[in-house]
DNA sequence: TTAACCGTATCACTGTTATAATACAGTTGA
DNA sequence: TCAACTGTATTATAACAGTGATACGGTTAA
């Protein structure tokens, strides 16, 4: 069961780059089970208050990247293999991971630093 | 002396803002001396292979943030007090640590995997 | 003085993002 | 059956991002 209501589009990224992300994420974290159905893309747009088409390109994209399985007239399931959620979670920490330290390291921050300021950050 | 040569605008984010985030990065870092002259808008668009427009529209982001001070038909220069210096590195460290905390919850990963993923990967 | 630089401003153009209003076809359950 | 849903598609509109070209006025150093 993939979770949007604690889903707010603020960053500065199109909102159906975002809806793949979020989609992603819930995936990498186990929260998808293979063949469980997906909210609907109009159902979605109506809870998240923005067009339907923003949510149809964003599950096209998913539907793309076999991640997703439509057919007209019937709800919408997800397609996640094991493979699939290590897949994903790679490339999504990968991505966040080295970005991040990307701009630490910018800043002049060393590997000690770096480590104590997201240790401390974390429970808050 | 802010280097650019590192600069690629790859992100998916405005390139515009991807200046502005490169500078402050670099006066976080400390890289950035006060008074310092910056190079010209036309000559860093033509280093970046980017518009003139583009580039003007990040520097008039920064001068209104306080952070350049321009003058028609003479150079830029920035403007940088150990107070400017302290509230960028704490905004940037804020903004870009909250946000990969964000998303690596997202993923349930816990706060031990997290510090020894981004140990793992600072080196590479 | 003057040529070469600087910041600033405007216009037109393209592509992307997001919205809005429809429409059509297939599925599902009462 | 049929109403209410589903996915899919099209068209128009507006705003924004980025490019390209051009122009004006001020500064600086040879």
């Amino acid at each position: 069961m993939i979770d949007f209501k604690d889903f707010k589009p603020e960053d500065g990224s199109p909102i159906y780059v975002q809806i793949v992300k979020h989609v992603k994420r819930n995936i990498a974290a186990g929260a998808v089970a293979d063949g469980e159905e997906i909210i609907s893309r109009r159902s979605l747009s109506a809870l998240l208050g923005i067009n339907p088409n923003t949510v149809q390109k964003g599950f096209s994209i998913l539907e793309a990247e076999g991640l997703l399985c439509s057919h007209t007239g019937a709800a919408s399931y997800a397609i996640v293999s094991k493979e699939t959620v290590d897949r994903i979670k790679a490339e999504m920490l990968e991505d966040d991971i080295s970005s991040v330290i990307t701009s630490l390291k910018q800043m002049r921050l060393t590997k000690d630093e770096a480590l104590e300021l997201i240790e401390r950050m974390w429970s808050k």
